[in-house]
DNA sequence: AATTAGCACTCGAATAAAAAGAGTGCTAAC
DNA sequence: GTTAGCACTCTTTTTATTCGAGTGCTAATT
């Protein structure tokens, strides 16, 4: 007989009653001791009613159906990756958010932050710190983002700032050595041909044939002016780039249960490890285990959630943390995060809200 | 009798010629092997002409020195901190560089970065690679930079960005957001206010203070434009504290011998650490052990040399490994980085060099 | 048919004892 | 001053033994 709130679920109807109170039971100990649980301690819990023997026999099936494993013969057992991936999908009982917790949380986003990224990097911050745990974050994605400024702005003998800004309020910033000096004619030439030809452009529309198209088009300035396309170039990939930070890493290398060179190769190649992960095909909220695709930190997990905006995918958030994670406690503090981050930025393009 | 490249030295007048050789000997071992290190294998170096018994004496002598010491009774000897203090001062011998190390060396260099800072961190990536170490920056000081410009444009309502180059060719960016929208008056006023009171001015001589005196005096314009000129403050420490950076951390981390904790809690105060160890008050090169003052990585050293501009120290260049480090590999290669940064950053400020 | 008590069994962890080995310090000879 | 020789020390490695947690199976019980 199954209860109410797991009717209509996945896998879990395989499993009767009983064996779902047994195996939720077993990864709760485990993510509390990380010490492999054995038929006596779950006997001895409250809310289970048979003996040892009877658990014994449960859990062996639980082995057989591949929830469970025995690191040697006569050790308890430990979740294996879909024991965790049931738990957390359909057994586990998340622990609301009391009134206190969620004023915490709102307390940690800052709310004056000047750009959505910045009041995303508040919450990691936070996250990272009530979690004891590192802390990702994509930044909202370039798609929201349009090229609302192209400046270039000299500095020296040949020297050159280029500025981009975007409607997200982001700033990047590059110095560019060119072969002569600019006259005032052509930089006024190359503010005005930016102007027109980039404003408005969604930064990750800016592909290298769009610029080549550009400078072709450019006439008697394209040879001068070139190079400074090129930075424009740049400077949009950086947009995309440096999307993924990290924070809190001195959480993982802590642990004596994580390998600290796995998790510095991690952060090496964070943007391309990450990147995939964190895409539309995804629900709302994920959990990745630690030697899934390129995510190899073993004996790790990552927890992320959307932040939207108009509906569409905009940013993530989550945290690294061991296998054994708190997903009952540390999930709604990720969903309810994301959840206000996404009510504070939805549109706040169009005009202030305040007033 | 002294060698004749020995006369003259410090302490280690105290010690005769044999003694020396057995004490380099044995550092030099442990530097390979990390293994404390007996009298036979020291008797076997071809250089190294008398028995075992004579070298047990020897060491027994340079234990009591403080140079080294046993583990345990029936261990070879590891170097103290004092042993090594003496050897990378007065008794290895430096491996110069071959024409093809310094061929590969320059080719490390990015001759063609726009800012010193730039090129002073291709010669860090460079330096962490080669010596499989953890490199540590601090970037052109902040006293050769003055403030080339300030400054501001709008983003949206009320949103504006701040921008600050130096001399160095450095910038950093700032949004503000202001109570109130800015008059294209405001705002060339500003500008202009800027221009007359900050252009020139050195980066670290802008205090809290000057800022407040430009506050009051800015008169009836003071209300609105207080918010940016906090910001320009804040620019301002940015490029002060911004100064130190650690690359390659990756090969610190990969170590067993080396608490990845202690990695990481350092890391996080790099700024603070560093920043007291790499002044003025040192020699162009300095070895730091990883207990002194506030670097505490245990079983590691820091190796930094400084980089000059117009004979005063401009910023620095070093290496963090493992105690044991090849330091007679390792120093020249460091000494001859920041010996070719600083041949290319000298007088380039007036003029280019080319053509 | 499901549950449970009972029990033999397994295998890792902890403890103890023994052997091996590296290196020393000291003494006496060179 | 140097060195061979040797007893001694202390760690490391090996081997053996015990201990105990936890299991799986069987037979009895509900």
């Amino acid at each position: 007989m199954l209860t109410p709130a797991l009717y209509g679920k996945g896998v879990v109807s395989l499993l009767d009653e009983r064996k779902q109170k047994i195996l939720a039971a077993v990864i709760d100990a485990y993510i509390v001791t990380g010490e492999p649980v054995g038929s006596k301690t779950i006997a001895s819990l409250p809310d289970i009613r048979v003996s040892p023997a009877t658990i014994r026999n449960d859990m062996a099936v639980l082995e057989q159906l591949g929830y469970l494993e025995q690191p040697h013969t006569s050790a308890g057992r430990i979740p294996t990756y879909s024991g965790y991936r049931l738990y957390i999908d359909e057994l586990m009982k998340e622990k609301a958010l009391s009134d206190e917790e969620k004023k915490l949380l709102d307390d940690c986003l800052d709310v004056d932050a000047p750009t959505a990224d910045a009041l995303i990097e508040s919450a990691s911050k936070a996250l990272s710190e009530l979690t004891h745990c590192a802390t990702v974050v994509k930044n909202i994605s370039p798609k929201f983002s349009v090229i609302t400024k192209v400046e270039v702005i000299p500095t020296g003998k040949r020297m050159y700032v280029l500025l981009m800004i975007t409607s997200s309020g982001n700033i990047r910033n590059k110095v560019c050595r060119l072969e002569f000096d600019l006259t005032n004619e052509q930089m006024e030439f190359f503010s005005r041909y930016m102007a027109e030809n980039l404003q408005g452009v969604p930064v990750d529309e800016l592909s290298e044939e769009i610029v080549e198209d550009l400078v072709a088009a450019m006439g008697t300035y394209m040879v001068t002016l070139a190079p400074l396309l090129k930075g424009v170039c740049e400077l949009a990939e950086g947009f995309k780039d440096n999307e993924i930070k990290v924070s809190g890493e001195k959480n993982l290398l802590a642990r004596t249960d994580i390998n600290s060179l796995q998790i510095a190769k991690f952060l090496e190649n964070k943007n391309e490890v990450v990147k995939n992960m964190l895409d539309d095909s995804f629900g709302d909220l994920q959990v990745v285990f630690g030697e899934d695709g390129g995510f190899v930190i073993e004996n790790s997990s990552m927890i992320v959630s959307k932040i939207k905006k108009d509906g569409k995918t905009a940013g993530t958030l989550g945290v690294i943390g061991p296998m054994r994670l708190d997903y009952a406690k540390i999930i709604p503090y990720i969903e309810y995060l994301t959840g206000r981050i996404t009510e504070m930025i939805s549109g706040e393009d169009e005009d202030d809200e305040e007033e």
